[in-house]
DNA sequence: AAACCAGGTCACGAGGTCAC
DNA sequence: GTGACCTCGTGACCTGGTTT
């Protein structure tokens, strides 16, 4: 089985790779040829890079767009900030430097965190952590090299700042009314995202079309409501008036307060996060890992659809949390590893069952509904392409 | 195989250059020592006036000769206004500039480039294509140097030009009548760039005299009418009474409409149509990129000459196409360096069977006539050196 | 032996400076 | 405002140690 996530147009044939290494994508700033450097998946001037910058203090160094740069390989050199800060996002350590003899005093909030790594690799004798390779395969760390593109790709942060700032061509009192319309854009945006990253996630594609039908009707609230906090996030969204006045208008404070909270709560390293996502897709409703999404049935009015094949997709979400898991052992050891992997499951419940609460909200429906006949309508055979 | 084009003195020998490096000449001014600065060949000081200027808003300044200013290292200083045009004429992209706060939102156009670049990536398997250097080698970048010099030196827009304001000198009536005369006399003057050109290409100065003979024979109407375009447009040409009324009453309507129609649609970017010529040059009638030009046995009642060694010619033409779609994958990514060397070939073609329709033309065949005779003899061994 | 991933090197091309 | 000359960040390519 293959795992590749092409990013290819629609009118690509989704070929199969040849040689695997030669596709992994950098984390950092897109291009080919990435390899694990400094324990991440970048290229070999995002290694330089990081090799040269990493003792560069953070706070120091402002930017022109007060560190919301997007990173691409035109753009990598002109914020060296915010390019260092995404080194650290997705994943980098200071630690595996050698030579330039990272000062230990030096790091001064960093300092728990690569403890816990180090010494908990020697405390758990499981017989590879202490290796300071990982646990993944090659095609593994490709599959997530990939995974993680695809999402940026199909959850894209600039669109989400655009629709964040097209508010400020309105003066205040217009854009206190427009709120809940923005927001619903906003998430309609999020959701947008599902259907076309989905799509390119291969193991899904083998699937015949009544079952990608029923995941996506069944997991597309929760796929959606969790890869919006990523976004959220990295768009901060949750500063700008748009959330706090539109979001409880449409969803009331109780929704609110409990999005708000699951957004604190849900680990900070968004790796982690996308990496949870694909196996959110092959959520079958009855396994216990993942929580198990009320059908929607009722909401449609017709009958539950039921897997042609559930053990398949249970392998395929075994596949991904696989990676997700071998991977934060690779990141954070073992025994953090374990804590962290608990909680982002205790999150994923919580945003399950928020997103159930939301569910009843009229406009939530409605925005709902839109999506979901889009993708019914572009899932059926002869329209597979139209929504890229 | 040397790649220099010597645009040296007709007594000089045919020297091969020691230093590579220190041969290329500006693009904007033409003097020496030039190197690649934000994205194309120049030197230090119009480097310096890029960074300084790139900003400026070119609509708001007015030039003396209404932006038409040959820029040279002695008229560089008298007029921003047509240097700076000059600079983004070459290609030099305000996007490379760093410090001087190019808003990265600023870039509407060149963002989605980008991710197309990305996502046909794995498609094609060229390793090097997202490389942010080029991929064409020093003595490459030399060579592309060298060619547009030579072109800028043998099809001159300053003559060009002065032809056009000469009629200036007669009253409106007079003008009218001597358009034709006028045209032919600007037509001939492009026709007789092609052969010092072609001489000046160290390739073709290789070939025996038989080849050199056949090809010029051969290609001589496409290459003088292609570089016609570029000479048309940077003198506007197509604005003056000569063409306008001269050009339709040599050739007729429909070839002039074709003609004008080729003209609008040639890739805007001279500097590609500059790079192809060369390789219009090594056509050899039978490859199939470069289109087949009907020989001209009949024209001259002798029977078709034939290339002593064709692979060779092609390696030749593949050289300089190298260059082409090297630069165009540099200045424009992948995907869209395969669209416009696309329609740069059709445009070709177009342009090849254009000139063959006005081919018929009695006054047309009487100036190629004398064109050819001359470039035959200039081309006999002693008299090599005459036309110059 | 091959792979992976540390560090090292140096040409290239950004920005900055200052006499003019 | 111009341009010769400077500093320095960047990244392709290399070396070398370690694991498989
Ligand atoms: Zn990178
Ligand atoms: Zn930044
Ligand atoms: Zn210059
Ligand atoms: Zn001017």
């Amino acid at each position: 089985m293959n795992c590749d996530n092409q990013s290819s147009k629609k009118h690509e044939p989704l070929n199969k790779m040849n040689n695997p290494t030669s596709v992994a994508l950098c984390h950092v700033c897109g291009i080919e040829h990435a390899q694990v450097h400094y324990g991440a998946m970048c290229c070999v001037s995002c290694k330089m890079f990081f090799r040269r910058n990493a003792q560069l203090n953070l706070s120091n160094r402002k930017c022109a767009t007060n560190g919301k740069c997007n990173i691409t390989i035109k753009s990598r050199k002109t914020c060296r900030y915010c390019r260092l800060k995404k080194c650290f996002t997705i994943g980098m350590q200071r630690e595996l430097l050698r030579a330039s003899h990272n000062r230990q005093g030096t790091r001064c909030k960093s300092t728990p965190k690569e403890n816990v790594v180090r010494s908990t690799i020697t405390v758990y004798p499981l017989d590879l952590l202490q290796n300071d390779r990982s646990l993944l395969k090659n095609e593994q760390w490709t599959c997530l090299s990939n995974v993680i593109h695809l999402f940026d790709e199909k959850f894209s942060v600039p669109q989400m700042r655009d629709l964040l700032n097209a508010q400020y061509l309105f003066p205040m009192k217009i854009r206190m009314k427009m709120a809940p319309t923005n927001m619903l854009t906003l998430l309609s945006a999020m959701y947008q995202g599902v259907y076309p990253f989905a799509t390119n996630i291969t193991h899904f594609t083998t699937l015949p079309l009544n079952d990608r039908s029923t995941l996506i009707e069944r997991n597309m609230r929760n796929i959606g409501g969790y890869s919006g906090i990523i976004l959220s996030r990295d768009a901060d969204v949750h500063s700008s008036p748009i959330f706090k006045i539109g979001f409880p208008e449409i969803y009331g404070t109780q929704v609110t307060d409990d999005a708000i909270k699951i957004y604190k709560n849900t680990d900070q390293d968004n790796t982690l996060v996308k990496l949870l996502i694909p196996a959110l897709i092959f959520s079958t409703g009855s396994d216990l890992l993942l929580p198990k999404i009320e059908s929607k049935c009722d909401h449609f009015g017709n009958s539950c659809h039921l897997l042609s094949n559930e053990k398949q997709v249970l392998e395929m979400q075994n596949f991904y949390v696989e990676i997700l898991f071998k991977y934060m052992i690779f990141r954070y050891g073992f025994k953090e590893a374990v804590i962290r992997f608990a909680a982002l499951i205790k999150t994923s419940l919580d945003q399950s069952m928020c997103s159930l609460n939301g569910r009843e909200v009229r406009k939530h429906q409605q925005l709902m509904e839109t999506i979901v006949e889009q993708t019914e309508h572009s899932m059926a055979p002869q329209n597979e392409i139209v929504l890229y």
